[in-house]
This record gives C-alpha cells, structure tokens and sequence, in this order.
DNA sequence: GCTTGCTCCGTACCTAGGTACGGAGCGTAG
DNA sequence: CTACGCTCCGTACCTAGGTACGGAGCAAGC
C-alpha cells in the first residue's frame, strides 16, 4: 500500500498521512521496500483511530498517549495502568457530557409542535451548571508578560 | 458581573469572552449599565457549554448551530427538529465511539499483570474497523489549486 | 530512453481559535 | 482631581493542525 493508496482509504491527505508520521503517531522508520515506503493494514486503523479521537476533542498529544498504552515489561505496567484510568476518566466524563447533550436534544425535539414554554435557550437549559474545575494551571510555561501594571 | 467576573467564573481569559462575542456565541447587544457591559448568569452557563462542547469535538460553528437550536415560530419547526435530529445522531455516534475506546482502555487496565498477549497496540485492536465513511465533499470551496498533473 | 505520474523530503503557507497589546474612557479611593 | 485599575475596541501576533508547493528520484508504458 501507497501513501496515496493508504490517504484514499482513510478519506485524508496524503500530507496529513506525512504529518503524522512527523508527528510520530505513525510507527516512522518503516521498512521501504525499494524507493517507496509500505503502509499496512495497521496503519490504515492507525490513522482512522486518530480521525476518530480528534472528532472527540483530543489533541494530537492526547492521541499520541492513548497510542503508546500497551502492556509493556512489568516494571512500568502500573505507570500504564495509572494512565490509562486516567484516561478512561476522562472518557468517561465525555461520555457523560454527551449524554447531557442528547437529553437536552431529545427534549427540544420533543418539544417541537407545542408553543414553546418561556425557554430561551433549550439545550442550555437542560444542562445542569458544572463545576468550572479550579483551572489547575500552574503557569510552568514561558510566559512572562503578564499585562501588570505596577505591582507595588 | 463585569467581563473580567465572567471569565474567571468561566475558567477563561477576557480576551476569550470578546472573541466569543465576535463570533456571536453571546448574545452581543448587551444593554449596558452606564459605559461597561452587564454580564449574567445565561452568559455564564453560554461559556461553559461551549467549553464543555470544545472538548468534545464539536467546532465554534457546531456549537453556534447548537445553540441557535430552539423551538421557534411554528413555521420553522419542523427545520430545527429536522436539524436537531441530525445533531442527536452525531452526538450518538461521539457516544458509541467513546465506548469503544473505554471498552478498549478497560481490557487494557485487565490485562495488566499479565503478559502480554501478542498484541501490539491493544486500544486500536480492540476497536473495530469503521467504514470511513464516503467522504462527501462536493468541494464547493475556493480550491482551484488542485495539484494535477496533465488529466488525459 | 522519454514522458507521466507517482514517491521522497523540506519548507512555506493557511485556517481556527485564541492571546496580547495599544490607546482611550470610566470610576472609585485618596 | 489625580492615580490606578478596570472597561472599551481595534489590530497584531501566536499555536495546532494541516495543506501546498518545489525540486528531485523511481517506475511503467509507449
């Protein structure tokens, strides 16, 4: 399989395919079999992983750390298993949130027929608040212009 | 509440506020006090869905549709369900899809302590191959540039 | 053996979604 | 009334995730 071949099959760019493999989420050093690199099976599933978790809000990073999970040796299966239900926590919430979102659909299509009962914002209104998270960004990143003024 | 209230309630920067603002994600003819604008408990919950909505994937502009989303004149109703439903059946498919990955990240967290079983990526096994869908891009887009080579 | 269409890799460019100023006005404490 | 901190709006800049070339090499048909 082609790069080309392995980009039709996927529904993507052959550049993105590349992008990827710069980015490391394809396996890189890919045995060529003459001039052409050979993609496989596993990377077609590969990619159509990525396309799927990117439509569910993980980034490229996130995407990576879901990829590298796998039993490894046994010194650093607890490490994997931590990460690993981090990750199904925030799955889990995801799944929950989209739950939230559909009850809020479903009721506003149910709605539909009847004059609309004093709501302006249906889909927001089946939610129930949450919780800002208390935004646990230590700032370790290099940002020091902090739009102060005088910090007397 | 003044700007800066909303975006730290909100876990966001103010500039973040006035961008949703311009993409019309808030309400934007705010009547304002005297010379600042008035923000309220609707804005609030406003940010945090389309927080919430970010995370799972959807676009500013999906979440514009989403929010544009409500049981109008009679006229138009039937519109807003037709797209409602539509919109249910991309939220049930992020669903399913989130599944899957927990089915997959569930078996992978089991299988801890064991040895590993020939697997090589155990997330991407787990899930099953999905059709990728047709690609339905008419490309209506301004896309002349379409790096052919001579189509005879 | 030359043309045509692929591949390679490197670099430049583009869009979405912010983020950061700049310059001005408002408003409350001193 | 002046200082300081907020607000306003406009514009410039930034990162992530691609997307588009350019120049060169391989490969199959004529």
């Amino acid at each position: 399989m082609t790069i080309s071949e392995l980009a039709k099959a996927c529904g993507v760019g052959v550049e993105t395919i590349r992008y990827y493999e710069r980015r490391k989420l394809i396996p890189d050093p890919r045995p060529g079999k003459v001039g052409y690199r050979e993609f496989g099976r596993d990377d077609l599933r590969r990619v159509n992983f990525i396309r799927q978790a990117q439509g569910l809000g993980f980034t490229l990073k996130q995407i990576a750390e879901l990829l590298a999970l796998r039993v490894s040796t046994e010194s650093t299966c607890d490490d994997v298993r931590d990460l690993a239900e981090v990750k199904l926590g925030e799955i889990e919430e995801k799944i929950a949130t989209l739950k939230s979102f559909k009850r809020a659909l479903s009721q506003l299509v149910g709605q539909c027929g009847r004059t609309s009962p004093a709501s302006q914002c249906p889909i927001i209104d089946a939610l129930e608040d949450p919780q800002p998270k208390p935004k646990a960004k230590p700032k370790a990143k290099p940002k020091p212009k902090k739009r102060v003024r005088s910090s007397s």
